[in-house]
DNA sequence: AAATACAGCAACCGCAATCGA
DNA sequence: GTCGATTGCGGTTGCTGTATT
C-alpha cells in the first residue's frame, strides 16, 4: 500500500516559522480551536503542512506552556521518570505541566544523557577494548544493566506494568536508540532478523528501611531465562547494595553489555543506592 | 579576525495507533 | 472487518549561535 503523504509538499514553506505565521496560526486556533490539522493551513492562510502547524502549536504557541530553563526540580523529575518510563517523552511530559515532550527529549539528549554518561564513564571500571573516543554524536544507551541466570529469577513482583522496554544486547547504535519504549521495541522487533526475545518486565520498588527511594524495571528474557535490571539512580551511582551483597554495576554503552560480578545473588527484598550521600560505602565486588 | 568545532534546539520524517465511513 | 485519513509519538536532522583555536 502506498502511503498517503500528510499533505502536498509542493509550494509549502519549511524551516523556521516567522512571527507572521505564528500569528496567523495562533489567531486561527483561538477562533476555531485545535484539530483538523490537514485543512487548517489552507483555512488559516498558511503555506505549511498540517503536521508542521500542529507541531508548532503544541510545542511553542500554546498558552499554557512554561517558558524558560528546566529547573533543578524538573531536572530531577525527568531523571526519575526516565528510570521507569524510558524514552516515552510524552508520558514524562505529562508529569511536568507546561513542558512538551519535544522540550524534554531535547533536554535529555543535550543535558541529562551527557551528565549521566560522563558519571558512568568516570565511576565505572573500564573494560579492556572499550574505546573512549568511539562514541561521537550518537546517543548513548545510558542504562545500568544487571544480569543473572535463570536459577535466581524472582517470582514475585511489586508491580504489574508490563512494558516492553529493553533489549538485552545491541551493538548497533541505531538499535540501541530504539529500545526504550514499547513502541520502539515493536519497531525494532520488526527489523530483527534473528528470533525476537520475549521480555517480561516487573516494576521493583527500591527501598531502604521501608523508605521508598527509587524505582527500576526488572526484565526477564523468557526464552533464555536471563534477567537484568535497568534503572537510573538519581545519584547516577554505579554500585548498589543487594541483600548486603555488593554488586558491581556495569553499563551498556559502546555496544558493550556489562555484567554482574558478584556471587550469591539472592532474591531482592530491600535496596538502596550507594550514592555517596546516603552511605559512605560503595566498594565494588570483584 | 577568521576559521573551525561544538552544543542546543526547532523542525522534519516515518511509523504506529486510532478513528470513522 | 477493511481501508483510508488523521493524529500522536519518538528518532533524527540540520540550522544557528557560541566557544575555541
Amino acid at each position: 500500500m502506498v502511503r498517503t503523504p500528510c499533505c502536498e509538499k509542493e509550494g509549502l514553506r519549511r524551516g523556521r516559522w516567522t512571527a507572521e505565521e505564528d500569528d496567523k496560526l495562533k489567531k486561527y486556533i483561538e477562533v476555531y480551536g485545535e484539530g483538523s490539522w490537514r485543512s487548517l493551513p489552507k483555512n488559516a492562510g498558511l503555506l505549511r503542512c498540517g503536521k508542521s502547524c500542529r507541531l508548532r502549536w503544541i510545542n511553542y504557541l500554546r498558552t499554557d506552556l512554561k517558558r524558560g530553563n528546566i529547573t533543578p526540580q524538573e531536572d530531577e523529575t525527568i531523571l526519575k521518570l526516565h528510570t521507569t518510563l524510558g524514552n516515552r517523552w510524552s508520558l514524562i511530559a505529562g508529569h511536568l505541566p507546561g513542558r512538551t515532550d519535544n522540550e524534554i527529549k531535547n533536554y535529555w539528549n543535550s543535558h541529562l544523557s551527557k551528565k549521566i554518561y560522563s558519571t558512568a564513564k568516570k565511576d565505572a571500571p573500564q573494560k579492556p577494548g572499550i574505546s573512549k573516543g568511539a562514541r561521537s554524536r550518537g546517543r548513548p544507551n545510558n542504562k545500568l544493566i544487571l544480569k543473572k541466570d535463570k536459577t535466581t529469577i524472582p517470582k514475585e513482583s511489586s508491580g504489574s506494568d508490563s512494558i516492553a522496554e529493553e533489549e538485552p544486547e545491541t551493538t548497533n547504535p541505531k538499535e540501541e536508540q530504539a529500545t526504550s519504549s514499547g513502541k520502539e521495541q515493536s519497531k525494532s522487533d520488526q527489523n530483527l532478523t534473528t528470533k525476537d526475545p520475549k521480555i517480561e518486565e516487573e516494576n521493583w520498588e527500591l527501598t531502604t528501611d521501608g523508605e521508598k527511594r527509587e524505582y527500576g524495571v526488572l526484565s526477564t528474557i523468557i526464552d533464555s531465562g536471563e534477567w537484568f535490571y535497568s534503572a537510573w539512580p538519581s545519584s547516577s551511582s554505579l554500585n548498589s547494595n543487594f541483600n548486603n551483597e555488593w554488586m558491581n554495576w556495569d553499563w551498556e554503552g559502546d555496544g558493550v553489555l556489562g555484567q554482574n560480578v558478584c556471587e550469591n545473588f539472592k532474591e531482592p527484598s530491600s535496596w538502596f543506592w550507594a550514592n555517596g550521600n546516603t552511605n559512605g560505602e560503595g566498594e565494588e565486588c570483584r
